[in-house]
DNA sequence: CTGAAAGCGCTTACAG
DNA sequence: CTGAAAGCGCTTACAG
């Protein structure tokens, strides 16, 4: 009865209970026939032995680990934080582990994420890629016949499942908002790490804009589309100087880029920004400026963070269901990990704007209204 | 050249090379020896084959699969992600994976996640345990032989390394600093789920209060003794009433057991909070009771969170540095993997004390003063 | 329903 | 330095 530090094998297990191994295996491994009594018989013996199965041996054969594999951004970013909450809130409802890697928004960083995972062997991966526009080694992963599924990104060669937000959609019912309320002048402040996609889209055309697929474009210069649609529908002039780019993906990237906003001369009279992170970084360097809200300046933050609830006043925000769209991906994950065999599946999961104290009517505006 | 489905085995790269398989394995898996000019027609046959290593397979051998677990309360919990990001970094560089299981800081889960992890066979695993005084799974964990460190809270009955704070003397110091400001009526909240754990604490005296091993009290009991100690050694009577328990880990509870307490006859003039929910609870109650800090109450936090730098005034906070006690948890398990085999070491990381506008002197302090 | 045997892709003594 | 062979702990046709 003494425990073994070596765990029991099902050829012990099948000693024990006095049949072959194939038999103990299979009771034990629950698959194939085995009859009731001797399924019995083996599972008492394999409780008196203590036994464990071995996962890397049977994985070996079934090539199956029950485990999934993220690549995100940065887990300490609430966003990705929430995410893989979600993310590992249905895979233990399924039996499944996690491995986590972050990508820095680094490309090779992803790449060499991905190799780790795949020599992990995990059953699939969730991955918010760095440069949608390069993605050969997930196209490589997908050739193993193992799934992907994208979040908060979606990839325009890559054919698989994807749980986004249509973000441009957000920003455009911001912006258009902001419109409502009497401002001419609205500002954005985004990563826009790339100047190309940033040159291209503010090339765009009327038409250009309706025409195009925000979904293949990065996060932020999705979101810029919003802004850009925004004005154009309304008629209205987009003044370059109010495109504010922080170039990397940084609070302090976008403080810097903040500041020299707000001391333009014709400065704006509202701001929209297009994640968690420019929204820390942009409410950091209005605070330090003194830039009375919404007074001076009318503020929209992206993602619902405990801190737009506690500072004054009330920050709006455009919320994104963070926690649900990791469910929502390790789901369709394990769905594919399954055997499900349909076309990619592209779920845009809803976001809300949640007005609050720091958006008011321009001056002119509320007088006009009383 | 058309890359199979299935990855090229030893076997195959042996023939492609002409050698042994013997001879292959020991080339491709870098270890024995072999003649260079050997591997590289080796290496050469691996390459056009584009053998990739299967890890289950070596691992099924070696036992070892470089990859960690973490058991964490949530990942969603900012110092929980600072911890796993400190973790992911230190493993990564190691060629690690890191598997990542929430507790929700409850016992079952807890247990159910370490034999998930133990399924997925890893080789160490750092755990912040749900409840200290209930190891034994961690035991039988240890009784494999593969190591374990403990982080945010050790325990008494296990030996093993761990990384924790001295939450007791960061509390201690921040009360005394609240004594020499003053304050005579300094509360405090904390979690301190355990009553039974609560009611020892509090029914110390002077010496019971010296000679308590905090390290192996809940985080939370532990902070409470700092305050004790503020207090006895300060001469000051304790007020149970100023000794909040919000009973549950949420920042709900932390909110509604602050408003009780702001609301009694005999109010207290400073607060302090034992981690980063009960901070962020407590806050919102005084936010939305619109006590005036610090004029009317003093504050001070536990983790040096982002919003405390952007509320007014500035909250002051207890700094715990979350990423390198990850960093350091994760450093001293890759060692004890590696073979490291020395008495278990317990490293106290450093806290600091941030003082902020949200602490002043009581009116009667700065008249002295001045 | 059960068993004997092969096999998954590696590593590892053991010889030479 | 290299090779033939056994073995890690399972699962899986194949027979019966």
């Amino acid at each position: 009865m003494n425990r073994p530090l070596r765990p029991a094998t099902v050829i012990e297990v099948a000693q024990e209970a006095g049949v072959s191994t194939a038999t103990a295996a299979r009771a034990l491994g629950n698959y194939g026939r085995v009859r009731d009594s001797t399924r019995e018989k083996v599972l008492r013996a394999a409780e008196k032995l203590n036994y464990q199965a071995n996962g890397l041996a049977r994985s070996m054969i079934t090539g199956r680990t029950k485990s999934i594999g993220v690549v995100c951004g940065d887990v300490h970013n609430p966003f990705f934080a929430g995410i893989l909450r979600g993310i590992t809130d249905v895979a233990r409802t399924h039996g499944y582990s996690v491995l986590i890697a972050n990508s820095d928004e680094d490309w090779a960083t992803e790449v060499e994420s991905v190799r780790t995972l795949s020599a992990s062997a995990v059953d699939g991966l969730i991955v918010s890629p760095a440069e949608p526009k390069h993605v050969e080694h997930l196209e490589n992963w997908s050739g193993t016949g193992k799934p992907l599924t994208l979040i908060d990104r979606s990839s325009a060669t890559l054919q698989t499942d994807a749980v986004v937000i249509d973000g441009a959609r957000a920003i455009q019912d911001a912006v258009t908002r902001l419109f409502e309320l009497g401002h001419e002048r609205v500002a954005i402040v985004g990563e826009l790490r790339s100047a190309q996609e940033l040159d291209h889209v503010l090339s765009l055309n009327r038409r250009g804009l309706d025409n195009l697929d925000v979904f293949t474009l990065s996060p932020s210069a999705a979101r810029l589309v919003g802004y850009l649609r925004a004005h154009t529908y309304a008629d209205k002039e987009i003044d370059p100087a109010l495109v504010v780019r922080a170039g990397e993906y940084a609070t302090a990237a976008a403080s810097l880029a903040t500041r020299e906003l707000i001391g333009i001369a014709a400065a704006p009279t509202a701001l929209v920004t297009t994640d968690n992170v420019m929204t820390l970084g942009a409410y950091r360097a209005l605070r330090e400026a003194g830039t009375i809200i919404p007074d001076q300046l009318s503020f929209i933050g992206f993602d619902n963070q405990d801190w737009t609830l506690l500072v004054s006043p009330d920050i709006s925000v455009i919320d994104q269901p963070d926690y649900d769209m990791g469910r929502t991906a390790a789901t369709m994950l394990l769905e594919r990990i399954e055997g499900l065999n349909e076309p990619p599946r592209v779920v845009r999961a809803a976001t809300s704007y949640l007005e609050r104290a720091s958006v008011a009517p321009t001056t002119k505006e509320a007088k006009r209204k009383a």
